[in-house]
DNA sequence: TAGATTGTTAATCGATTAACAATC
DNA sequence: TAGATTGTTAATCGATTAACAATC
């Protein structure tokens, strides 16, 4: 098996199986079976064992996975089975509340560093970190060895923080503004707009 | 023509479009082509076209489209040509985040109320709203005839919220806990776990 | 053993892309 | 008119599902 070629979707849906596995363990189960996850999941069984299988053979037939186990291997797969130290823009509202949330360290992650453009902004103490200046960024981020950001700026700065990003060495972008950003193919990206979620499903409400 | 049977992956990208529809606007451009559109979200031309195809004729050949036109039209499919009250649960970080957040209104949104367990946050004035408590929830969200809500609130709690808010009449749920929520086929879901993409994230990452 | 469930193959289903006539 | 771009059809591509032999 291996992790050549597999399609970005499959991906994708490895870290909601992660997310429901830990909370089986939490409930204090010990196995499951693709049925039973998919259940849960509103994924088909067959769906959860093709995407496994991807990876390799983590089951048994007739008893099913063993949660802490595939729990394992699904943190080794994706690369959180240690700590990742992230970089956040923006101590706005809305970084201010990343840089509080204590649901990252948990799933592999932790915000190292806190940037703003505002002068107003910066020295303040935000949770365990103080807000640094934009034009820290660069030399902090490579000083951690951060690869890691989120970006959590109003949509006009984006594109310039990213580049900033890209030039400080951050190879993964999870980008809070609502605007496609423009970064080398050796950048991931992904985006989080809550309200584009809305409207997709206002589409489906009365009119 | 008409909105029967397209498929829910073409209204995913709808928002999408709106966005770089309205960014365009804001630049002061006054017409664009699918392949520009297509250029800017890294997304091809001929799936522009076909999306929205599927609703109607929008653009001219030759010249493309008028972008204050098909925003106009984007904006009707999505039923955001009006605002919509929204609730929100859980009165923490991320629920102070989002009621303070101004990019709602622009886009069809605007929180109306906002709920939260602790008795000690029940009363605390957050931007224009007060804190309500649980046992108000069914009431106040019926009076403001109030049909889209978000969960912010510990993954532990998310569930019975959502139980409460489709108890109230909520037809749209965008679920910030890191969970997926069991709800009745008529309640649509959308759920952001940050999480969840910075994991898909590192798996591409060098281990 | 009998029952359950895996991993995988083949079939189905659906989404994306290429191509082009129509036409502004 | 010549150039550009639409909307749509057909072809391609990829993802999901059904089914089942293998086996715990």
């Amino acid at each position: 098996m291996g992790k050549q070629n597999v399609p970005d979707i499959v991906v994708g849906r490895l870290p909601i199986y992660l997310r429901a596995l830990n909370r089986m363990l939490q409930e204090g189960q010990e196995y499951t079976s693709s049925h039973e996850l998919g259940e849960r999941l509103g994924i088909s069984s067959a769906q959860i064992r093709k995407d496994l299988s991807h990876f390799g053979e983590f089951g048994k037939q007739g008893t099913g996975y063993h949660i802490a186990y595939l729990r394992d291997q699904l943190r080794q797969i994706l690369h959180v089975d240690r700590e990742w130290p992230m970089a956040v823009v923006g101590a706005g509202d809305l970084g201010r509340a990343i840089a509080h949330y204590k649901g990252f360290t948990p799933r592999g992650f932790r915000v190292m560093a806190l940037f703003d453009a505002d002068p107003a902004r910066v020295g303040e103490r935000i949770g365990a970190l103080r807000v640094l200046a934009m034009d820290e960024l660069e030399r902090e981020i490579k000083r951690q060895n951060i690869k890691v950001a989120m970006i959590a700026v109003p949509a006009e700065a984006a594109q310039e923080v990213a580049n900033q990003l890209v030039q400080a060495g951050v190879r993964a972008i999870l980008n809070y503004a609502p605007i496609t950003l423009a970064v080398p193919p050796e950048v991931h990206v992904q985006y989080i707009d809550p309200v584009a979620h809305l409207q997709h499903m206002t589409y489906y409400l009365d009119a």
